[in-house]
RNA sequence: GCGGGUGUAGCUCAGUCGGUUAGAGCGCUAGAUUGUGGAUCUAGAGGUCGGGGGUUCAAUUCCCCUCACUCGCCCCA
């Protein structure tokens, strides 16, 4: 560590970014409270075979990135790489299944040890929405559209597109698997490197490689839909009439599928080509068997996340910022009188905010800077005749106002 | 973990076929205006040329390593 600096991967949400950043986490909230969601946060740490038991032994994030240490009491933890887990024990450690169905909103940061690029970190942020505790087809719809409305609220619906596509419930899923397992093994001396690797530990995965030899082998691989038993076959249809009914728009895509071992089902990803290697914005699925698999009561459950770098990189416009009143004192009275004005103004819901150093000059030019509404100037002439000179910053026309009045007349130049 | 590109002032970038004091724009500070911002003018501050090592009389420039960023692979939000 020659220099002091940020840990690789990592950044300091500041200025715009952090605007960007508050945006979009106070669109979604908004959002997902309107659709019902309610707020969770768990811990960001968690006994690591949490994530280890959910995500799959096999998953590369458990593989090689997770960030796990001992702690001091000798026990295995973990930062969270994802939401979903640690929600999942929380439902099961508040004994929450006496309230099903549940609906859970959460956001906050994730951790993931990756070569980080454009659109992925090694901390990044995420919101995430959960539905516990309903079988059928309508969480599936309800927390596909809420992925929808959000992006819509964040005016860049238009740039993705929704791709989806169906696992199909555990017995199709193994039968599939196999299918494929046949298939591509037939093929296997044309696979390339990765995708061999894969045929042994998550065949599903070479579906969407982007290999071009694989393209072509995977181009005459079995499909899903050809194995999806009827119950599986009648849910996915009944997802995709509920979303044709809501007039969203989405791209069945066979060939996606999902890194972790916990889903079932509906799989979906809201996706862009505006961020390069990183297209994925909002992305989850249905994980009926994961709660149980944690060791709590059976208990289906469908949920997303979407990283808010990404989504914040998306929604370029900047959020336009409420535009202060500055006060400018002159002077040690001005400044002991200015301490309870301020208080007053800020009680009263205006934005003030007073530079504690430099001059006139220097205090209006940092004034303008901030686009400061208005500014209120008080020296010794103003302090002699009980008044403020309110200066109108935007056509530089200023008057004196009395002590008593400056609440009336902000109030009708902001309006 | 693997491959390519980049790293010069707070920011965006010139530049040096290896040579003496490394530049611009913007920003910052001060003054013109001892109590009036935006525009203009003037002056000023700010750089171990990412870090370490090597070659050389001499390295910001060439070579190696390293760190960071970036693009792609893997994987994922």
């Amino acid at each position: 560590m020659a220099k002091i600096q940020s840990v690789r991967g990592t950044h300091d949400l500041v200025g715009e970014t952090a605007a960007a950043h508050n945006y979009v986490v106070a669109a979604a909230r908004d959002c997902a409270h309107r659709y019902g969601f309610e707020d969770i946060d768990p811990p960001i740490f968690e006994f690591t075979p949490v994530f280890a038991r959910t995500m799959g032994e096999g998953s590369d994030v458990v593989r090689k990135e997770m960030y796990s240490f001992t702690d001091n009491g000798g026990e295995d933890i973990s930062l969270r790489p994802e939401f979903t887990a640690g929600i999942c024990r929380a439902f099961i450690s508040g004994g929450m299944q006496q309230n099903l169905p549940l609906k859970f909103f959460a956001h906050g940061p994730a951790f993931r040890y990756e070569r980080p690029q454009k659109g992925r970190q090694r901390q990044f942020h995420q919101i995430d929405a959960e539905i516990l505790g309903v079988e059928g087809p309508g969480a599936d719809i309800e927390i596909i559209t809420l992925g929808a409305e959000i992006l819509h609220d964040l005016g860049i619906l238009q740039a993705c597109v929704l791709d989806l596509n169906t696992l199909g419930d555990p017995e199709s899923r193994l039968v599939y698997r196999d299918a494929l397992v046949t298939y591509f093994s037939d093929h296997k001396d044309k696979l390339s490197e990765d995708s061999v690797d894969r045929l042994g530990r998550n065949p599903l995965r070479i579906l969407d490689s982007k290999d071009d030899g694989d393209r072509k082998i995977v181009a005459d691989a079995p499909l899903m839909a050809e194995f999806l038993n009827p119950a599986s076959a009648d849910f996915f249809a009944a997802v995709c009439e509920g979303l044709d009914t809501l007039g969203i728009a989405y791209n069945l895509n066979q060939r996606l599928v999902r890194g972790l071992d916990y889903y079932t089902h509906t799989a979906f990803e809201f996706v862009t080509d505006a961020l390069g290697a990183q297209g994925a914005v909002i992305a989850g699925g249905r994980y009926d068997g994961l709660i149980k698999m944690l060791g709590g009561p059976p208990t289906p459950g469908i949920g997303w996340a979407g990283g808010i770098e990404r989504l914040g990189m998306l929604a370029a416009h900047a959020p336009v910022p409420v535009r202060p009143i500055a006060f400018v004192p002159m002077g040690d009275a001005a400044e002991r009188l200015a301490l309870k004005l301020c208080h007053g103004l800020r009680r009263d819901g205006f934005t003030v905010d007073m530079a504690f150093r430099g001059n006139l000059s220097r205090r209006l030019k940092r004034a303008n800077k901030q686009h400061a509404r208005a500014a209120l100037i008080l020296g010794d002439d103003e302090i002699a005749k009980g008044v403020v000179t309110l200066r109108d910053l935007d056509d530089g026309g200023q008057q004196d106002v009395a002590l008593d009045d400056i609440a009336v007349h902000l109030r009708k130049l902001l309006a």
